[in-house]
DNA sequence: GTCTATAGCTTGATAGAC
DNA sequence: GTCTATCAAGCTATAGAC
C-alpha cells in the first residue's frame, strides 16, 4: 500500500516477496536460501526481487519487521498491550504463544535459526536479536516483580533468574520440538511456571 | 596412530585438521567454514584435506567423534562414567560443563550452531543430535528417578518433565551468554537444580 | 601423502535494455 | 518494475602428476 492508500502493482509483488521470504527463511535458514530461490517462487528474477530490497540484508530486515507486526496484530485481538499486560497474564499469555508455535513449524525454525546465527557480532540481525532478548527480559522481571509484590511468587524466587529461566526455556524447548514433534512446549513451560507461583496458572 | 602403534606423518596432519577443523566449526558455524580454510591453516591444500576426509560432511563426523572422546577423557579424571552418575553427582556434573563451557566459546557456538541447524532431518548430523538428545534424556531420567526413589526430590516433582527442562534450560542459556557474556549459565541452572531438590546442591 | 590444475556449480550484486 | 546478461567470488570435489 502507497501512503495515500492505493496499491499498486509494486507493492503486490513486495508482499509476496515479504510472505515468501519469510516462509523460506523459517524453513530453511537464513544463509541457506538464496536470493534466487525466493524470487523464482515469487515467478520473478532475482534482479527483479532485488529492485524492492537492495540487499538479502535488507530483506531479513524488512522479513523481521513484518513478522513483529503480524504479531502485534495477532496479540491485538482484544488490544492486548503486552509490555503492561499483569504478571499472571503475561505468563498466560507465554504458555499461549507456545501452544500456537506448535502449528507454525516454519516460524520456529526461522527464530531458533536466527536466534543463534544472530548471536554472532557482525550478524545482520545481531541489533535485532539483542534489542529483543533485552525487552522480553524487562518485560518478565516487571512481571514477576508485580507478581512478589502480591505476594503469589513462590518464596525464594528471584525474578531476574526466574526471567531468565523462562527465555532459556522457551528457546531450548523449541529445538526439543523441532526434533520431536511429540515434545510438549506449552506443558512443560506451564509445568515450570506453575513451580514458581503459589498458586497455578488457571485456563485451559 | 595405526593399529599397531605406530604415528605415520599421515597421522599428525589427520590430527591437526581435526583440531583445526573444531576450532573453525566453533568459531564461524559448519557452513560458514569452507574447506579450503581449514586446510590453509593446517599448511596444506584443500585436495591435500580431502585425502584425509573423502568430504565435509565426514570430516562434520569425524571431529563430532573426536569431541564426544575429548569430553569422555575430560570426564574420566576420577574415572567416572557419566551414565551410572547418582542423581546429585549427575546434577552436579551439569553444573560443572555449564561452568566449564563458559571457558570456551567456540565449542558452545559449535554445538548451539549446529543443534539448531541439525534439526533438518536432511542435515549430515541429524542423526547424531537425536541420539545425544535421545541418551541424555534417558540419563537425566534414570537419575532423577533414583532421587526420587531417596525422596530427595521435591514433591510434585515428574522426573520427565524436569529432565525435558534442565536441557531447554543448558541449550536456552547458551544462546543467552553467546549474546551476552555477563549471563551466569551455571549459576542460573544450579538455581533451578535447587528449586527441584528437597536439599540445596553442595560444592563450589 | 600431498601437490597443481581445473571442472562445475552457486552465490550476491550490477549494468543496461525495455 | 522487470528483464537478460554478466561479473567476481566463493564453494566442493576430482584427475592426475610427483
Amino acid at each position: 500500500m502507497t501512503v495515500d492508500g492505493r496499491a499498486t502493482r509494486g507493492d503486490a509483488t513486495r508482499q509476496a516477496v515479504l510472505d515468501t521470504a519469510l516462509d523460506m527463511f523459517a524453513k530453511q535458514g537464513y544463509r541457506a536460501t538464496s536470493v534466487r530461490d525466493i524470487a523464482a517462487r515469487c515467478g520473478i528474477t532475482h534482479p527483479g526481487l532485488l529492485y524492492h530490497f537492495p540487499t538479502k540484508e535488507a530483506l531479513l530486515k524488512a522479513v523481521l519487521e513484518r513478522r513483529d507486526e503480524v504479531d502485534r496484530a495477532e496479540a491485538d485481538d482484544g488490544v492486548v498491550d503486552f509490555a503492561n499486560l499483569d504478571g499472571r497474564a503475561l505468563l498466560a499469555h507465554l504458555v499461549a504463544s507456545a501452544a500456537k508455535n506448535a502449528t507454525k513449524r516454519g516460524i520456529v525454525e526461522l527464530f531458533a535459526n536466527l536466534s543463534v546465527e544472530a548471536t554472532a557480532p557482525d550478524h545482520p540481525a545481531h541489533q535485532y536479536f539483542v534489542e529483543r532478548y533485552a525487552s522480553l527480559r524487562a518485560t518478565l522481571i516487571r512481571g514477576l516483580d508485580a507478581l512478589a509484590s502480591a505476594g503469589v511468587l513462590r518464596p525464594g524466587v528471584v525474578p531476574a533468574t526466574a526471567a531468565a529461566h523462562l527465555i532459556a526455556l522457551m528457546d531450548g524447548l523449541q529445538i526439543q520440538w523441532l526434533l520431536d514433534a511429540r515434545t510438549d512446549m506449552a506443558g512443560s513451560l506451564r509445568s515450570y511456571i506453575d513451580t514458581v507461583l503459589t498458586e497455578p496458572l488457571a485456563g485451559p
